[in-house]
DNA sequence: GACCAGGCACATC
DNA sequence: GATGTGCATGGT
């Protein structure tokens, strides 16, 4: 077996012992999974919990109501989520494409290939190379892997790859090194955020890391 | 009050 | 190409 996958394979294995099933994303359906996407931008997920349940209240949930609503009221529905007037910009841009050229139909878009679907969804303004592998992954069930901030964080610690490395650098590794499989990226990925989430963080400890017993954080101070 | 959060686009050099 | 900056709320 190949040596980075044996690593990436142990470190999804300590990572499922300790959290268990991620079943993720947490939304009641795919197009929730792409809303999510835009507002989780840079944002803690309690905060755009708050945002989707203004939505949701506001009964504009809804692929249509959505684009029809205006980009000043959208704005004010997803405050809570923070850079509100960006990411309804973001969101409406996300909208056009999937109402207007994609008449609102997953199973249309599903016919695309994920690497046309890649670049289709990254030529939207304000969709970047993760929230596009999200919404590819946790919307349309498609195996592709998904890296954020907490994977950088996680193999650079690691001494799997260095700070410099790109994004198709980290992607690589692990599409490169793991069977293509949907059900293992989707767990692979939210193991990650929940790891990144508690143990992870710039300035904090890595006390009860389900990862410590592998390597030490490089340097758990500053990043 | 400072720091952080499941990024991204754009300006400038 | 790479480096810096604006965007903004809410929890710790």
């Amino acid at each position: 077996m190949a040596p980075t996958r044996d690593i990436l394979m142990k470190f999804y294995d300590a990572m499922a012992k300790a959290y268990g099933k991620q079943h993720w994303w947490p939304a009641d359906n795919p197009f929730e999974v792409m809303v999510g996407a835009v507002l989780t931008q840079n944002t803690n997920w309690k905060n755009v919990e708050k945002a989707i349940e203004n939505l949701k209240a506001a009964e504009v949930m809804d692929p249509f109501k959505l684009h029809a609503l205006s980009q000043a009221s959208l704005a004010s529905l997803i405050k809570p989520a923070g850079y509100f007037n960006v990411k309804a910009k973001r969101l409406k841009n996300l909208l056009a494409w999937f109402c207007e050229q994609h008449d609102g139909s997953f199973e249309a878009i599903a016919q695309y290939h994920t690497y046309a679907l890649q670049e289709a969804l990254v030529n939207i303004k304000g969709v970047g190379r993760e929230t596009a592998d999200a919404i590819i992954l946790y919307a349309f069930n498609k195996p592709t892997f998904v890296i954020d901030r907490y994977t950088h964080r996680i193999l650079t610690r690691h001494g799997l790859i260095d700070m410099e490395a790109s994004y198709d650098d980290m992607k690589q590794l692990f599409e490169g090194c793991l069977p293509d499989d949907l059900a293992l990226f989707n767990e692979f990925h939210a193991l990650i955020v929940q790891v990144g989430k508690n143990h992870c963080k710039p300035k904090a400890k890595c006390e009860g890391c389900p990862l410590e017993q592998f390597a030490h954080c490089v340097n758990p101070e500053s990043f």
